[in-house]
DNA sequence: AACTATTAATAACC
DNA sequence: TGGTTATTAATAGTT
C-alpha cells in the first residue's frame, strides 16, 4: 500500500526508515485504539524505536500493569518474575536464617530444650558458659576499673587534704603577721587570697567512663 | 476498508465483534511483525479479547521483560513495582529482625561485649543464668532418667538371675531323672530345651530415649 | 473460512 | 517532521 508495493525486510536507506517507522508507528497505535474501542479488546503495545525512544499505547479502561498480569495468568509465562523471584528466593533465605537464629536463642534462652537430645545440650550449655564467662569478665574489668578509680580518687583526696592542711597552717602563721604589720590594706588582702588556695588535682585526665 | 465504512464505537453485534476482533488482531500482530522488521523496532504486544483470551508479539530480538524494563526507565513510570516495593519492603523489615537478632545473639555469646554498659550486661548475665539453669536442669533429667532406668535394669536383671538360678536347679533335678528313665530320647529333649529358658524382662516397655 | 468491494494505510515524493 | 497522492493492504459485509 504505498507508490509501490515493499518487501518487509529492513529498510537500508536510514531517512526512510525513520520516516517509515514514525508513520506505521502511528498506524499501530491508531489500529490498537480501534480494535479496543470495536471490540471492547484491552491492548497495550510498546514500540521502541531503534534509536530507543519509546512509545506506548494502553487501552483506556485498563493498565499495564493489569494486562502484565494477566497475561502472565493466562500464559503461564515468567516476565518480570525474573526480578520478583529473585527478591521471593531471597526473602526465603532470610527467613530461614531468621528461623535458625530463633531456634538457637530461644535454645539458649533455656526455651524448647525438651525437643532437645543430650549431646545437642552439650554445645548449648558451651555457648552458655562462654557467654557468661564473657559477660562475667567484662563486669570485671568494669568492677576494676571502678576500684581504681576509687582509689586513685582516694589517693588524689589525701593529697590534696594534704596540701589544703599545710597552706592553711602557712596561711594561719602569715595571718598573724599581716594581722600586726598591714591592718590597714584588709579589704585588698582578701580578695587577693583565694588565688593561694588554687590546687590542681593529680589526676587531671581521669575521666568517668 | 471494506464493504462499508464504519464507525469507530462499539460493534454492538456480538458475533460480528467476535469476528471484527480475530481480524483486526491478526493484522495488528502483522503490523507490529512489519514495523519491528521494517525499521528495526521493538515492538511488543498484548491483546486480550473481551471474553480473556490472550494474543501476544514480540520482536524477535527482545523480549517482555526487557521491553517493560526499557519502557519503565524511559517513561519513569510504575508498572510493576507496587508488588515490588512490597517486596522490598518486606525484606528490609526481615533483615532488620535478622540483624537485632545477630546482635542478641552475640551477646549472648561473649562476642562484642565491649559495647556495652554495665546496665546493659545484667540483662544479658540473667538470660544466660536462666538459660544455663534451663539447660542444666535438662541435662539433669537425663542423668535422672539414665538412673532409674540402670536401676530398673538392675532390678530386672536381679530376678531374671533368680529366675534362671532357680530353673538351673530345676533343670539340673530333671537331668538326672530323665537321663536315667529316657536315655534314648537325648536329641529331641535337646532341641526342646531351650525353650524352658524364654524368660521375658520385667520392663518390656523400657525404650532408650 | 473464503470472497470481494470498499476503505484505510502508506511509500514515494515534496 | 507534515502534507499529497498513487498504490497497496486491510477488512466489513457477504456467501
Amino acid at each position: 500500500m504505498g507508490r509501490g508495493k515493499i518487501e518487509i525486510r529492513r529498510i537500508e536507506n536510514s531517512t526512510n526508515r525513520q520516516v517509515t517507522f514514525s508513520k506505521r508507528r502511528n498506524g499501530l497505535v491508531k489500529k490498537a485504539r480501534e480494535i479496543s474501542v470495536l471490540c471492547e479488546a484491552q491492548v497495550s503495545v510498546l514500540i521502541s524505536s531503534s534509536s530507543g525512544k519509546m512509545s506506548d499505547f494502553c487501552s483506556p479502561n485498563t493498565s499495564f500493569s493489569r494486562m502484565l498480569e494477566r497475561y502472565q495468568q493466562n500464559c503461564g509465562k515468567k516476565l518480570w518474575d525474573a526480578k520478583h523471584e529473585n527478591l521471593s528466593a531471597q526473602i526465603d533465605r532470610i527467613k530461614k536464617e531468621n528461623d535458625n537464629m530463633q531456634i538457637e536463642l530461644r535454645h539458649l534462652k533455656g526455651e524448647d530444650v525438651n525437643t532437645l537430645n543430650p549431646k545437642e545440650l552439650i554445645p548449648i550449655e558451651e555457648a552458655l558458659e562462654n557467654g557468661l564467662n564473657g559477660v562475667r569478665h567484662k563486669q570485671m574489668e568494669f568492677l576494676n576499673m571502678l576500684k581504681k578509680k576509687e582509689r586513685l580518687l582516694d589517693e588524689d583526696n589525701k593529697r590534696l587534704n594534704y596540701i589544703l592542711h599545710h597552706q592553711q597552717l602557712a596561711m594561719e602563721g602569715n595571718m598573724r603577721e599581716m594581722d600586726i604589720i598591714h591592718r590597714q590594706n584588709d579589704r585588698e588582702f582578701a580578695t587577693q587570697m583565694p588565688m593561694v588556695f588554687r590546687v590542681q588535682p593529680i589526676q587531671p585526665n581521669l575521666q568517668d567512663n
